[in-house]
DNA sequence: CGCTCATTTGAGGAACTTCAAGGTCAGTGG
DNA sequence: CCACTGACCTTGAAGTTCCTCAAATGAGCG
């Protein structure tokens, strides 16, 4: 079982003391409903954490997913699935500021963190309460929802293209999800985004080295950061 | 442009007087309903049809998706999208029951009758509103969302396992999906199914004779009447 | 430095696609 | 009733893409 550290208990981390960026990104969550301060301080007690996992720690089994909803606050969470043969399929990538949730049991896909993160668990009774209480709460989360199938229909969409082109198309999305800064900075590894595209890392790595001679993308100064060059012969290629 | 037909003006035939099916079917709509006649006549103002469509006929574009939720009463739907190179992909079935709804504009999928369909329009914002104050109708509304995600995540699993496994994997769902009878009748064509799997019709139909010669399925009494018959061996191929 | 782990590169093979031809079936007109 | 047609499905052979296995290179760390 190579996989075995996926399905080991998560050493959880309580973390109390606001830190830096937490409080930052934790604003982000309550931000869409800014202005009203009693639905903000109802929000603040259905969530609890910010928690901190480390880099593969399976965050969530299915039953927990039932009770919680997630919501990232840092780092990189994913959703895949593990068959008895062993291969492995990475379903979803969520970045921070994304709900993770409406995941249905049946799949029984795993939550795991991609990288060090830290989450909010939010009870999803709760929230969806106010929900039929609250439009505004309401809207946010059928947003998030069909944000999430939407993003799924996209992967379906990649799913049926060539190698270089769903590489192409993972690079320009996750650049766009992080806010279009100059560098690209990749924060999973290697093997969750050839997972995540139904490749072997090694037709990953040649994918990016083609794109590398083709001008697309430069790997400066080291390798997981990327410079995305030229946004019109991303189009190219991705067609 | 060989699909030009897809974006062709549908030719709509705005049926009253009900038929057959097509009264069973559209009581499954209300069916979740039933017991609340007052809801049931809410419900009734809200939706328009049934309308009839013929195979390969545009139901809609992202315009009419934006205010109406499609209810499917008889025949497949399906949702997809063609790129400028002619290759095309198909999203997602929808089956009698299934609700078309939720289409992220940005995709640009086209809703098209995969078999000659008819399907029920209902206003989308009445429907939202209705769940803001029913609770039963949000539920009903949040049941199919999760559903279609479920769905598309599943789809996205799919796409990176072998042909024949693609194909077994989506005759048993279909199975399932109609109800288990004795013989599965293929309602859509070989093409649609193979550009749902992302898959040559090629491949799809090498993979069924494979699927046949292993006997797991048979081909009785025609080409598009299928029977499931070894559903352990099924599992085996699906590892 | 020397270890480990992640990434890259190469060669050969398997799976899928492409191109081309043949087959089946329902509808149509003689 | 039968041949003809066109749409759809099946089969074969050659070509491409991607995977597998194996080895080399590079990066991080004590």
């Amino acid at each position: 079982m190579a996989n075995l550290d996926f399905y080991t208990a998560p050493f959880v981390e309580f973390n109390d003391t606001k830190i830096f960026g937490t409080a930052d990104s934790a604003a982000h969550f309550a931000k869409a409903f800014e202005g009203n301060a009693s639905l903000q301080r109802t929000l603040s007690a259905l969530q609890r954490g910010p928690v901190r996992f480390y880099r593969d720690q399976v965050i969530s089994l299915d039953e927990d997913v039932a009770e919680y909803l997630l919501f990232v606050v840092t780092g990189v969470v994913r959703s895949c699935k593990t068959c008895k043969s062993g291969a492995r399929s990475v379903v979803s990538f969520y970045l921070p500021g994304d709900f993770v949730g409406w995941v249905d049991a049946k799949l029984s896909l795993s939550i795991e963190a991609a990288t060090d993160t830290e989450v909010l668990f939010v009870k999803r009774r709760g929230l969806v309460s106010l929900a039929s209480r609250d439009a505004r709460v309401a809207n946010v989360l059928l947003k998030a929802t069909t944000n999430e199938l939407a993003r799924a229909q996209e992967h379906v969409l990649l799913m049926s293209k060539s190698a270089k082109f769903r590489v192409a198309n993972f690079l320009t999305d996750l650049w766009l999800r992080l806010g279009k800064a100059q560098y690209l900075d990749v924060p999973m590894s290697h093997g969750d985004i050839a997972d995540y595209l139904g490749l072997t890392i090694e037709t990953f790595s040649r994918s990016i080295t083609d794109l590398e001679r083709l001008g697309l993308i430069a790997r400066v100064p080291s390798q997981r950061r990327l410079l995305l060059q030229n946004h019109f012969g991303f189009r190219q290629v991705m067609n």
